[in-house]
RNA sequence: UGGGGUGUCGCCAAGUGGUAAGGCACAAGGUUUUGAUCCUUGCAUGCGCAGGUUCGAAUCCUGCCACCCCAGCCA
């Protein structure tokens, strides 16, 4: 993929950036960050922010740190930061450094401190309840706290003890004096600290209070020197609380928030809170299930980043509400699959053809090109004889003229070998069809019959030499095209066929095929080994996508 | 009902006062030993609605309308 094209089109963000440096705002640089809380896995929504952060700061010239978030240990997990890790560099992008909300505690500690000695902090007594109830409504004006006034020495002392642990979770938090009647909710003395007597995975027991969000990022922010700060849009109004703190204790650097729109994706959900619940229900395999939008799961249904990366360059970047179709998704897939994925042929519902005129025990080795328009990438031996497997969906005893595979009585080419007649169907008991006996024009190899036009190709694979494989057709987890908008639990919307299993057979030359290396099963789409389950000798194939399929469709109407 | 946002083709999205890019999807045709790919063509007298300013408006002004987000000691 050329360099230039992966470059972002046109955006807010980009404009806000190019006048900024043309303005020698921060002496030209753009330093952004990837902020994620390592609380769960990464989805492809985050990688629309990750393309963003790492590609944004990429076409400047800018660099970009990969900070873990991580103020909530109650949620957080060193598995989670190492599967973020390996998520990103796997997208194909690299962090300037790794940063943890953590490593500023002490600072954040200090500044806390600060506000307090300046009458702009102080320790909060109420109850959870409590403080709700006085924050008010969103029409409503709240009320202050009757420990709004307490003393600078009082509030000092208290917020002491708070850090050394005299007080049980949830006694006491330290809250920014800022005004219990601001229209805007955030800025009714925001809580910026709170005591959890928990173990830290960065800080052990270091610390029994820990910084919240509002007031940890804003200052991490600072701290690194970012000068881009981009978040989703969910954030807009957290704004002015971000600009207040850092205004506030005047700090050097002042980072600009900026919001774009979260991505919604057709047919699945992109909350970590319910990706979470479906793997912790067992409703899916684990995070890295294939029918997930996580990194992992994706990345094991076989999706390249190169087509990841593509996707997010399209969707754009707006502040826009927006319903992404998933074929934008599988159409950047197709792409990148459909220039760089050898051929191979396998049959996922296989049907015997015997070749009556074709000596038995004879094997001839067809060459096949492994991809119809890229000589580079060479040709394979593949093995004809006289017992073959088709797919089911290729033969039909009657048909109609549109229908250009084998028809009982007439012809259709073998890809890659010869032309072939059906003369015989073989039913067992239940009138399914368990052989078809054939004969074939030994004249047509590479070339086409004298006299007569043979219209269909379809796929095969010799049955003698074949690998037995178990396939796995995807359909999306939900029924319904935007989950997290529907009023229905979700559970009554999983799709009760996202998953098929097929035992089929594929050419012995994936034999040796690696996990996770994309192939296209001609006329059928593109396919991998499964990385969890495929064995040496249990191969498991994923369909990360089908091939386009107009025949379908001509056959609908 | 307070505050913050957003409204350009079925979906995404450029456009920043000079007469509606592009992609996906869809449709029609051509090539083809993958009903794939590839190629060609078509697809908004119109930019949420209504007024106004202007020689000229998706872009500026006014007023409406619709939708989304916010009341964690989560991020």
């Amino acid at each position: 993929m050329n360099e230039s094209l992966e470059k972002y089109p046109p955006n807010f963000i980009r404009s806000i950036i190019e006048r900024d440096i043309a303005d020698g705002k921060n002496s030209g640089a753009v330093i952004t960050r990837f902020p994620p809380e390592p609380n769960g896995y990464l989805h492809i929504g985050h990688a629309k922010a990750i393309c963003l952060n790492f590609g944004m700061a990429k076409d400047f010239d800018g660099t970009t740190y990969l900070r873990f978030d991580d103020t909530n240990p109650l949620k957080e997990k060193v598995e989670y930061m190492e599967a973020i890790k390996k998520d990103i560099t796997w997208l194909g992008f690299e962090w300037r450094e790794v940063r943890h909300a953590s490593d500023y505690f002490e600072q954040l500690h200090n500044f806390a401190v600060r506000f307090i000695k300046d009458g702009k902090a102080y320790v909060d007594s109420l109850t959870a309840d409590e403080i709700r109830a006085y924050r008010g409504t969103l029409t409503a004006p709240g009320k202050n706290s009757p420990h709004r006034d307490r003393s600078v020495e009082e509030n000092l002392d208290m917020f002491a003890r708070m850090r050394a642990g005299e007080f049980p979770d949830g006694e006491h938090v330290l809250r920014l004096k800022i005004d219990m009647a601001a229209p805007n909710i955030n800025m009714r003395d925001p809580t910026i600290y709170r005591i959890r007597h928990t173990e830290h995975h960065q800080t052990g027991d270091a610390w029994c209070i820990y910084p919240m969000y509002d007031y940890t990022h804003c200052l991490s922010d600072s701290l690194e020197g970012i000068t881009h700060s981009l978040c989703d849009i969910g954030f807009e109004d957290h704004r002015p609380l971000y600009d207040w703190v850092l205004d506030e204790l005047a700090m050097n650097a002042h980072p600009q928030q900026i919001e774009f729109s979260r991505l919604n994706l057709q047919y699945t959900m992109m909350s970590k809170r319910k990706l979470k619940l479906l793997v912790d229900e067992g409703i899916v395999d684990g995070w890295d299930d294939p029918r997930l939008p996580t990194i992992a799961g994706l990345r094991r249904r076989g999706y390249t980043p190169e087509s990841i990366r593509d996707f997010c360059r399209r969707i754009g970047v707006t502040k826009s509400d927006n319903n992404v179709e998933l074929a934008l998704l599988e159409s950047c897939l197709r792409e990148n699959l459909e220039a760089t994925a050898p051929r191979v042929m396998g049959v996922i519902d296989p049907v015997k053809v015997v070749i009556t005129n074709y000596e038995e025990g004879q094997v001839e080795n067809l060459t096949s090109a492994n991809h119809p328009k890229d000589e580079s990438m060479g040709t394979r031996s593949v093995p004809f004889t006289r017992e073959l497997y088709i797919d089911r969906a290729d033969f039909r005893e009657e048909a109609n003229r549109k229908y250009k595979r084998l028809v009982s009585g007439s012809e259709v080419r073998l890809r890659n070998a010869y032309v072939i007649r059906a003369d015989e169907v073989i039913k067992n008991d239940g009138d399914e069809i368990v052989e078809i006996r054939c004969t074939f024009d030994p004249d047509t190899l590479g070339k086409n019959p004298e006299g007569r036009k043979v219209r269909g190709v379809i796929h095969w694979v010799s049955a003698p030499h074949s690998l037995q494989a178990e396939i796995r057709l995807y359909e999306p987890l939900f029924t319904d095209d935007f989950p997290d908008a529907s009023d229905k639990d979700y559970h009554d919307l999983i799709n009760p066929n996202s998953v098929t299993i097929r035992q089929g057979f594929v050419e012995q030359s994936l034999e040796s095929s690696e996990a996770g290396k994309q192939l296209q099963f001609e006329r059928e789409g593109y396919f991998c080994l499964d990385s969890n389950d495929s064995k040496p000798d249990k191969l498991v194939f994923n369909r990360t996508v089908g091939l386009r399929d107009t025949w379908a469709k001509i056959e609908k109407r």
